[in-house]
DNA sequence: GCCGTTTTCGGCCCGACTGTTTTCAGTCG
């Protein structure tokens, strides 16, 4: 069993121990062991008979121990059993709608025997509910439209997408005079990788408890409303016809550093920042950090203001999730995380000649717009046919115009930019190549990529992958995970025994920023690094815009907690990105 | 169930909003 199943079966106690009335430190407990399980790098299946480092995660007990033994051996636990005797599995369904807590669902369980989505709609639309005690015909409205709703959509958004809506709401609001930041937080702003709801914070004098209502109608009469949720004193939560859920507050600018730190989260990193503060004698909410003893405020309006009176650094979005990172900030070993700007080049992307939108030449020139120093075109091979894929003739064909248009280039803008010749080569069943080794040998970049992994078994991928990088021409493994974020597929290989043989010898693992296809996330980018393998990050582009696609990327590799000198295409040149690749052979 | 520069017992994060409550429980973030 893997971390994520065991995490998932913890989280699910969890949810069944609330649904039971239990104690809710016991609740958290399993919650927060849950958590601690998912961000280990290492399997726990492999340190499953030494105790000790089990032990020596946080929030990791005798208990759970016993629990998570318990889970590897037997693929179940006795509280779990228990638990599943009492009540049903589809009860964890129901406390995805909205308005149903575990109190409720254990309501319409003891009194209606309702323990499914099914059952709950029948019940409602009986006229059951409303005879139960808090349940009236506003309750049963709410909660036949969040059926409908969970049916029709209950999946997260792409960070990319969810920050196209930010970028138009925020557009709205700024309009309105007297509003002069706004800034979405939540996990859009932590860079995780799909956003379940918008959290814009604004600030401003338009925001200033004696006038904002005038702003608060006017965000609740935004054009773009399809459902207005609820309208407070500070707040407007409302969906878009796409069913994505947003919130906006408006905030004095005397709070908004405590309001934006609040709201970024994450809510472990929130719980363990407060407990922090309750040792200290403070008490941080989303107004302000308190002094508990006279209520005086000790830091408000910045987020760096709180983190330092806590006697802490100042922690980046993208680490706030309770993994580190707090004793990290307090001994002053955070790290230096890469930023946009540190990426030097791009080395996988497509033009007209196959999937591609755009020219060599406005490729580059959209790269050297955004501060490239070189790049490499890597257009497929002629095994992917529906991409018009390049056979041995084509491509040499190809390259050719890459170094005409790169001599060109060397001309007009003085080496300010560099093309690099490359292919994204296909890998067969049989781990070879679908190009000849002579035409690879004329590519500075050979990125090898598995396109078609769907519904074959992870071993045989696996031994296919690893054939492959025996290839001495191949530089950088593409799609090293054969993932799709939000698509059906899961890993397509054996991440671990992939990135152990490209670290061997000497193959770069690409991380794919597009969102689309992120084919690292967090936890395998920490493996690689663990693993001494050789990272770049690419966009993939498929025309010059997604170039920007790079920020998304960017994220993930912060989120990892990796530094410049973790990636390869920061080094300046190409000359220099070259001699840290596998050499050719 | 976890955890300890106050502690091996007794703590464990905070506030707003909703619906239906005539004073608050439950949900949510």
């Amino acid at each position: 069993m893997d971390n994520i199943s065991i995490a998932r079966l913890l989280d699910e106690t969890a949810s069944l121990l609330e649904i039971d009335s239990a104690d809710p430190f016991r609740i958290r407990s399993y919650r927060r062991a849950a958590e601690a399980v998912e961000q280990q790098t290492t399997q726990l299946s492999t340190i499953a008979d030494d105790p000790k480092q089990l032990l020596a995660i946080a929030g990791i007990g005798k208990g759970m121990l016993a629990n998570i033994q318990a889970l590897l051996t037997t693929g179940t636990m006795p509280l779990r059993e228990e638990l599943l005797q009492k009540y049903k599995p589809t009860m964890l369904e129901l406390l995805r709608l909205p308005g149903m807590g575990p109190k409720t669902v254990a309501l319409v369980w003891s009194s209606c025997q309702v323990c499914d989505i099914d059952g709950l709609e029948a019940a409602a639309k009986a006229g059951h509910l409303t005879k139960l005690p808090r349940m009236g015909e506003k309750f049963v409205i709410k909660l036949l439209k969040g059926i409908e709703d969970h049916r029709k959509n209950s999946s997260r958004f792409r960070i990319d997408k969810a920050q196209q809506h930010a970028d138009t709401i925020i557009g709205l609001i700024r309009a309105f005079p007297g509003i002069d930041e706004i800034i979405p937080a939540g996990s859009l702003r932590r860079g995780r990788e799909t956003v379940g709801d918008l959290d814009l914070l604004a600030t401003g004098p338009a925001c200033e408890p004696d006038v904002v209502s005038a702003a608060i109608e006017h965000v609740a009469s935004l054009p773009l409303i399809d459902k207005l949720i609820a309208k407070g004193q500070n707040k407007v939560s409302f969906t878009l016809r796409n069913n994505l859920q947003v919130d906006v507050r408006l905030l004095p600018r005397a709070s908004y550093g405590a309001a934006l730190q609040y709201f970024t989260g994450s809510k472990m990193h929130n719980v363990a920042l407060r407990q922090r503060a309750i040792k200290r004698g403070l008490t941080l909410s989303e107004y302000a950090l308190l002094r508990l003893e006279d209520n005086v405020i000790v830091a408000a309006a910045s987020e760096a203001d709180i983190y330092n009176a806590l006697d802490l650094d100042y922690i980046p979005p993208e680490l706030r999730e309770n993994g580190g990172e707090l004793e990290a900030a307090a001994t002053h070993t955070l790290p230096q995380l890469i930023t946009r700007a540190d990426i030097r080049g791009d080395l996988h992307m497509h033009t007209e000649a196959t999937d591609g939108r755009d020219t060599i030449r406005q490729m580059a020139e959209a790269a050297l717009a955004r501060g490239l120093s070189y790049i490499a075109i890597t257009d497929h091979s002629k095994n992917l046919a529906m991409t018009n894929g390049l056979d041995d003739a084509r491509a040499l064909a190809h390259i050719k115009r890459i170094r005409e248009v790169d001599a060109e280039l060397q001309q007009e803008l003085k080496g300010k930019i560099r093309i690099l010749p490359g292919i994204e080569v296909d890998i067969l069943a049989d781990g070879a190549l679908d190009l000849d080794d002579s035409t690879l040998a004329q590519m500075d970049i050979v990125v090898a990529s598995v396109h078609s992994h769907f519904n074959q078994p992870t071993e045989e991928m696996t031994a296919r992958v690893l054939r492959a990088l025996e290839n001495p021409h191949v530089r950088i493994l593409g799609h090293p995970t054969g993932r799709k974020v939000l698509g059906r597929e899961p890993y397509a290989v054996n991440v671990d025994t992939v990135l152990r043989q490209a670290a061997k010898l000497g193959v770069a693992v690409e991380h794919n920023a597009s969102p689309a296809r992120a084919d690292l996330n967090d936890l395998h980018l920490r493996l690689a690094k663990q693993h001494r393998c050789k990272i770049v990050i690419n966009t993939d582009a498929h025309a010059t815009e997604e170039l920007d696609q790079m920020r998304y990327g960017i994220t993930q590799l912060r989120r990892a907690w990796l530094t410049p000198t973790d990636i390869l295409n920061t080094q300046p040149t190409a000359e220099a990105l070259l001699k840290n690749l596998r050499p050719k052979p």
